[in-house]
DNA sequence: AAATTTAGTTGCTTAAAGAAACTAATTGGT
DNA sequence: ACCAATTAGTTTCTTTAAGCAACTAAATTT
């Protein structure tokens, strides 16, 4: 009765979500993306306790999203910074952030928001488009399967769940 | 030692996880979003235990991000179908979806991918921007209290876990 | 050098995840 | 119209993980 790991499912999504999916592991990453990098910050910040929070950075570390740097050569404390594919995860997390305010607030409420750090301008939804640039609405796309997908598409993912991490 | 809820936590992306930051709540999502309606075809798709599943769909509906409606009227057997609030999730889960397709497959081996409906065009990345249409990258953003926020930015999010669901 | 802060670990308790078995409506076949 | 199968759950039970508290060893401050 092992919990349900989703690493392996062939689909991008479940991926995603078996690696940032969680609640703790997305304020550690709003607040990283914010410029924190020491344990204690983010304990502070999250109010988790500190086993919980070990365990998450451990996870995300192991994923590859965050780095373990010593804060100076020589010393064994370290800071966690994000890689490159910690960076990228901004643009889902701008999204759920979009999503928040304006379904969780009153309009104008929320008490923190993201801005346009040059001019202060407010940002607007994040936009479709496909590769050359062509903007698209929410119902203009599609999902489908590739070449890359064998029979696995029109079964169950249920069989998945055989292999366990 | 009630578990942690993050609905009253002053910031619209732990608000946000609170309601969706959970792998089934995701998957779940992400089906509703392909057409999905019954609670088999969910069971199935998922390969998650009923008990699971019903808490996790009941879950979405009473945050109004689903709704369940008879399947024909009279009868008390329902499907469960996304509000406006449901179908805005569209822009978080698809920036998971590309992020996982970059991060979690090699190039080119993602089983499923969304793509524009009328010409089979791969997607671009999420684009972001300002209200008035102007292109940001990802470092031109920065996080910032607002007139909404009084005291509270500056302390720790730990005091509101006083505050239970 | 002593006191404090930082970054954890360990042990314990409660809540949620997961499997399996069961039930009551609804639907399909003959 | 009647019986079998499917659908949409509920209930019970076991295991895993969340959360709290107390403790520890480095690093930092005074």
């Amino acid at each position: 009765m092992t919990r349900t790991s989703l690493a392996r499912y062939p689909c991008p999504l479940a991926r995603a979500a078996d690696l940032v999916g969680d609640k703790w592991a997305l304020l550690i990453l709003r607040d990283a993306l914010a410029g924190v990098r020491r344990f204690s910050d983010f304990k502070t910040r999250l109010g988790a306790s500190t086993n919980i929070l070990t365990e998450r950075l451990n996870h995300l570390v192991e994923a590859g999203i965050l780095h373990r740097k010593p804060v100076r050569p020589g010393v064994q404390r370290v800071e966690y910074h994000l890689s490159e594919k910690g960076m990228s995860l901004v643009h889902a997390l701008l999204a759920l952030w979009q999503w928040g305010e304006r379904w969780t607030f009153e309009e104008g409420k929320s008490p923190v928001t993201v801005q346009a750090r040059d001019t202060g301008e407010k940002l607007g939804p994040l936009q479709l488009q496909t590769v050359s640039g062509r903007p698209l609405s929410i119902t203009d796309i599609e999902m489908v399967p590739t070449e890359a997908a064998p029979a696995i598409t029109h079964q169950s993912y249920a069989a998945l769940k055989a292999q366990k991490a």
